[in-house]
DNA sequence: GTATTTATGTAGTATTACTACCAAAACCAC
DNA sequence: GTGGTTTTGGTAGTAATACTACATAAATAC
């Protein structure tokens, strides 16, 4: 498949639109204007819409690294379904809740699925391996990226090791002041321009501190970081574009600590079990009510 | 398009697995034990490997209510890009971290794309109603929906009302029983079991105040509502399944400040606008850096 | 045990995707 | 401009694919 490719089908459309030859760029206008149409259609219905012979279209299709109409389409599918690009789906003042919903939703999904294009995997395999040999961890990060180091710091704590994430910018300041070779420091900024965590990031790893960077795009706080892990979507070009970024953020989170407790093998496995017991009990104890063993979380 | 049902694919195939005929039933096998070859061959491969002929293939694919063969295809390759369901997908104690990257990008596209279809939308419209009518907004949740407040709060501080989101059980009790008919509560709990913030949504309510309630489910806690926002996503069944349920509560967070956000009209965008200014500015002031001011959130 | 319904396969047809080949247009040297 | 060359687009034909009508086999009912 050649869709394992980096960029979505749309972008790479859009991309490919001023080498294409103009019978194929046609077909291409036809298919960001109504892919739905060009997804039920057959070969011919499409051509003749498009104002080219069937041939082109193949051609077109077989252009983009496709082995036929038939494969383009199940990929269109996919793309489709993904959501329309941010860029099409601006929010409109007079939308109603439905479409805004729609919008937001087809945003958030295609965004993630970009995220999971770019993400890293050699990079996320280093950071899991440090994480592993670390003796204290502390996650930074302000307003939207702090509650991604919160949610870090919620599932961190489950790995048995020092931690913390210091919620204001004297306090990380501190933090990194205070740290040594054994600790690792996980710093979160979408724009990777926010000064004071990049000073913080600085800061950590003049003291010998790893420092594992996330990241919108390849920013200036990755220059200061060890491991840099960039969780792409789509940017934010509209006012009230809600922040996708911070979605990709705490899946980084879940990898990250999915893969962090699953290497920490059997007697860390134990201790967990313990705890969640524990949890339920005091559920039970303090509010009455049992939580699903499953889910120690609320 | 038959896949607007609020279920997936895979989980229709599931329910109906057992009202099929044998011969049928071996094509579903097939579909779910490898989608991707189904996805990719000709109805001839898969009557073939499947055993059975072609026209049976064509009457599971009528049967589901798909047009044809070939609809089926279309709907199985969506179905597939928004994950294979939970459940085949486990973690394992041995997964490299690719491995387990592509299991938590698909169960988290996987459940959006669930709670997407499960979402009320005349219930997120009463919310936003609520909302706009407010005096007051109070956020609460506990340890991954306590998460979620925090970035409800977050967003609403730029609705231009007095908002909070008390993070521990005391300061919640005491901002419910403290609280009037003006004011509206945003209640966040996932099992919706949590006898503390269940406490605080009837106390709140008792008082007069709105109660929107945002759950994974149909849950106790939603008795206790006057809006019942169901964020649906899979069970997690497994341990260390990560909590993708905090991320479809913040879509919906996204979707409810991104509606309220529109509809408090132009002299609200104003303020919006001069706050951006402001945060860069300050931003350049205090930390040498200027944010984007399309994205006042790091 | 026969009749009736249901389930499955066979064979055929129409559509569809794909390919080999050819014609027109554009480009270029001179 | 003209002749050669390359690029671009279309025609026609072929192989395959999806879909349908029909017949047979199995299961059920009476």
């Amino acid at each position: 498949m050649e869709s394992t490719s980096q960029t979505s089908l749309f972008e790479r459309l859009k991309e490919s639109l001023e080498s294409l030859r103009k019978s194929e760029r046609k077909v291409a206008e036809l298919v960001t204007e109504d892919p739905s149409f060009v997804m039920e259609s057959s070969m011919s219905a499409v051509a003749a819409r498009a104002g080219v012979s069937e041939p082109t279209v193949m051609r077109f299709c077989t252009g983009l690294g496709f082995d036929g109409f038939q494969a383009f389409k199940l990929a269109l599918a996919q793309a489709l379904i993904l959501g329309v690009p941010s860029v099409e789906s601006a929010m409109n003042r007079g939308d109603s809740v439905a479409e805004l919903a729609s919008k937001i939703f087809d945003q958030t999904i295609s965004s993630i699925d970009r995220s999971r294009r770019f993400l890293d995997l050699d990079q996320m395999e280093a950071a899991v391996q440090t994480i592993l040999e670390s003796k204290a961890l502390v996650f930074i990060g302000l307003s939207a990226s702090g509650l991604i180091a919160q949610d870090a710091l919620q599932k961190a704590q489950l790995f048995g090791i020092p931690c913390s994430a210091p919620s204001d910018t004297h306090q990380q300041f501190m933090a990194a002041a205070m740290t040594d070779p054994d600790t690792t420091f996980v710093v979160i900024s979408n724009t990777g321009r926010t000064r004071s965590t990049n000073r913080v990031a600085q800061l950590a790893r003049s003291r010998g501190a790893t420092v594992i960077g996330i990241s919108g795009d390849d920013t200036p706080m990755m220059q200061l970081c060890d491991i840099k892990i960039v969780a792409k979507t789509f940017e934010n070009t509209d006012v009230y574009t809600p922040t996708v970024s911070r979605l990709a953020g705490l899946v980084v989170i879940d990898i990250l600590s999915t893969a962090v407790s699953l290497r920490r093998g059997e007697a860390h496995f134990a201790d967990f079990e313990s705890m969640k017991a524990g949890l339920a009990g005091y559920a039970r104890m303090t509010d009455g009510e049992t939580l699903p063993v499953a889910t120690p979380f609320d």
